[in-house]
DNA sequence: GCCAACGTTGGC
DNA sequence: GCCAACGTTGGC
């Protein structure tokens, strides 16, 4: 089961919105490196759910209720959309600020990339997050 | 509100 | 097909 992490926008779509719908479709990426890290998701699994904007944190964990598939609103029916159902809300979000200050993450996509809005989450920077949200 | 980073566009 | 110019995004 690979993992990964999706931005939004609070304003746009946020995680409570997510848990209020009990599942929506993750539509809107058309970066091409997005694109392709999209595609390569499969149903099952996990993703973080981050706040991007004001906020700058990630806020909760869902699953990828199934495989991508094409995007509708896409005429050249290459891009691809991703069903995402909530599975529960990290105990305290993990901020921007915070993975910025532990080099643990000094590689990753989220600090080195900040425009990319699909990416990998490696296994150990995944439980990572997890311990930091737990305190 | 500013600016750096990066993606896209358009002229050649 | 290249690359400069431009627009957009996101963090500060």
């Amino acid at each position: 089961m690979a993992r990964w992490l999706f931005k939004e926008e609070p304003e746009t779509y946020s995680f409570a919105d997510l848990q209020r719908d009990g599942t929506t479709l993750w539509t809107g990426v058309t970066n091409a490196l997005a694109q392709k890290h999209l595609r390569s998701v499969k149903k099952g699994d996990r993703v973080f759910f981050y706040h991007t904007g004001k906020e700058k944190a990630i806020v909760g964990v869902m699953e990828a209720a199934a495989d991508p598939v094409p995007d509708p609103s896409d005429e050249t029916g290459k891009r691809v959309v991703v069903a995402v159902k909530p599975l529960y809300a990290l105990p305290s979000p993990v901020t921007l600020a915070t993975i910025k200050a532990d080099p643990a993450f000094a590689q990753w996509e989220l600090v080195k990339q900040a425009r990319l809005s699909v990416l990998p989450v490696p296994e150990k920077l995944w439980q990572r997050i997890e311990k930091l949200s737990n305190g």
